[in-house]
DNA sequence: ACCTAACGCAACGAGTTGTCGCATTGGATC
DNA sequence: GATCCAATGCGACAACTCGTTGCGTTAGGT
């Protein structure tokens, strides 16, 4: 069941052609990605691009694949504060790499009916779980009401540096990331994120 | 200094073009939008298209520059809850509008580097306008610290719902506006957009 | 009734897209 | 180092899209 030939050629091919695909992304954004462009920019004749690829999107999915492979870090300051700063700070790095930044602006173009968009699905699945972790540390410590909802957080934590990013092109630095950290800090603190009790208990485990 | 032909076939013609382009970005999306699909579904000939519009992205700027000349409505509901919750809905409606969707998605695939981004511009300066009224009136209240800047509250406003929308799609509710609302006065109020007070003074007013 | 801007129409050259058959190459295996 | 085969290179191609142009027609001001 072992690949027929995983070596070599195969791999140094499959390189060139995705950083090619991120630097014709980079310049020509998701509009400009035909596969005979990436072609010429990867030295690599196009019917093979045809061949192994198919179409445009499947080398964006393949890249994208690829660049969303890094593990998420987990991180553990010891307080809320320092925690959602780690982790703005982390989104931050992201949306400021570069092949970081042509993916996220050509996921978005591509629409959410793809496969594309099942490996972005599963990347926020993964960073909500790590979220979860460090909402659950939190409300151990005192730091948040219990029931707060993991997912509402990190939406929050990464929402204003997307939008910097993708609406209104504003400069994405540390302390936009440190400030959409505090803010969400503040919001979780005040219940803003904490889901209805159910009826008024919440006592398991 | 009058127009040649303001009149009856011109006007008929620019409405059905613009509707078309917003049924086509609707379906295709921004890389859909050609000038041929827009003809055919407007029932004009696309020479006509090519002469008055130019481009697709002639045609997207026209029918932006329509949709983006509505007035910001100016919320004043007398407390900073809900104001923020007024806004919050406004952005709502636009984000859930099936033209609005459709123009916003296109906007952030045209990328920033176009007579688009200047329309965008244009837009938010007068919704930040918008908003410093509301927070300069809840610091008179005593609602917020001085010094708070209305620009990180606008986009801490908009920012959730935009996520939902490009990056996740999440659903776009009245929860999720009111949810937005909540924790941007929550971090307003602990102070997180206030300004570093340029000594340690602010006395004024 | 007249006049002209706006539109319809058809055809075109240029460029792009995806596919095909065949030659060549690289690297795994013995 | 000889052999073999999957992966790639190569060129040509039909089909399609794009934007333009010249000319005839129409609508709506005057």
């Amino acid at each position: 069941m072992s690949q027929p030939r995983p070596g070599g050629r195969t791999a140094r091919t499959r390189t060139a052609v995705l950083e090619a695909t991120i630097d014709q992304l980079t310049e020509a954004g998701y509009a400009g990605l035909s596969v005979d462009a990436v072609a010429r920019r990867a030295g690599v004749h196009k019917a093979t691009l045809y061949r192994r690829w198919g179409t445009a999107d499947g080398l964006l999915l393949d890249a994208l694949t690829l660049f969303a492979d890094r593990s998420v870090a987990m991180p553990d300051t010891g307080t809320l504060d320092g925690d959602l700063r780690d982790i703005a700070r982390s989104a931050l790095a992201i949306l400021t790499d570069r092949a970081g930044q042509a993916l996220i602006r050509a996921v978005v173009s591509a629409g959410h009916d793809n496969q594309v968009a099942q490996v972005i699905r599963a990347f926020w699945t993964r960073h909500n779980t790590m979220v979860a972790r460090v909402v659950e540390q939190a409300a151990d410590r005192g730091e948040l009401p219990a029931g707060t909802e993991p997912a509402d957080v990190a939406r929050a934590i990464g929402a204003p540096l997307y939008m910097r990013l993708l609406v209104t092109a504003e400069p994405l630095d540390t302390a936009a990331a440190d400030q959409s950290a505090a803010a969400v800090a503040a919001a979780a603190r005040a219940g803003v994120f904490a889901r209805p009790s159910a009826h008024d208990a919440e006592s398991p485990a």
